[in-house]
DNA sequence: ATAGCTATTTGACAATGCAAGGTAGCTTGC
DNA sequence: GCAAGCTACCTTGCATTGTCAAATAGCTAT
């Protein structure tokens, strides 16, 4: 897959995934992977900026099958950019799949 | 808009376009800016590129109304390309947006 | 000649995904 | 005990690519 196309967009999948719930870095990727192949030198420094933006809090928890969990926790802060940024996502694609559209018709 | 999603998306649209019909660098970014907002400093070096990959070809032509244009014409590794993308790109925004409906759902 | 539009090009910069590697806890089998 | 393999986290250096700002230059109208 074209990685370029993932830009800005694992920002918003990453919010998204940690809205639903509380998540650890491991279980961020490993959810993300489902929809599109990623890589944790990717998602880990975009915890890291997301939790430096005051988006996510942080808190360790003790794991049964290995060393401890770092869970995120999304702040009122990370939804209103999660809103905002689903709002761009859905405006950037509608255009995007217009334009493609419009090229495929006229001359 | 956040410009990181463009990444990716702006070669593809930049294809799609040239496939229509031949067009000239200014023409392209006018034809682009009424989809999503572009910068002339982000689309030359592109075309450039693109060129330099063998997927335009290109030849000047006199304007009425200004300097020389130089127009841009996709060869037929161009058009593979753009295919190989545009499938790239359906993929791409279906799983994000299949995704994003997941993640409203389940908790 | 001055301003403004068309048109192309370039260089310094910023954002971000990735490969690769490192650290460390836990479990299993020998 | 201890080596192998999995879970879990983190960092460094790199490549790609869009952005901003500015330079260059032709043409038109005032």
């Amino acid at each position: 897959m074209n990685s370029q196309f993932k830009k800005g967009v694992l920002e918003l999948m990453v919010l998204k995934t940690v809205r639903r719930r509380d998540v650890y870095g491991y279980e961020l990727v490993e959810t993300i992977r489902q929809a599109i192949d990623v890589n944790e030198g990717t998602i880990y420094p975009l915890l890291k900026r997301l939790t430096n933006e005051r988006y996510f809090e942080t808190y360790l928890r003790e794991s049964p099958e290995g060393p401890p969990r770092k869970y995120y926790h999304i702040t009122a802060a990370g939804i209103l950019q999660l809103d905002a940024l689903e709002r761009e996502w859905d405006e950037f694609h509608n255009s995007v799949c217009e334009f493609l559209k419009e090229m495929n018709e006229r001359g």
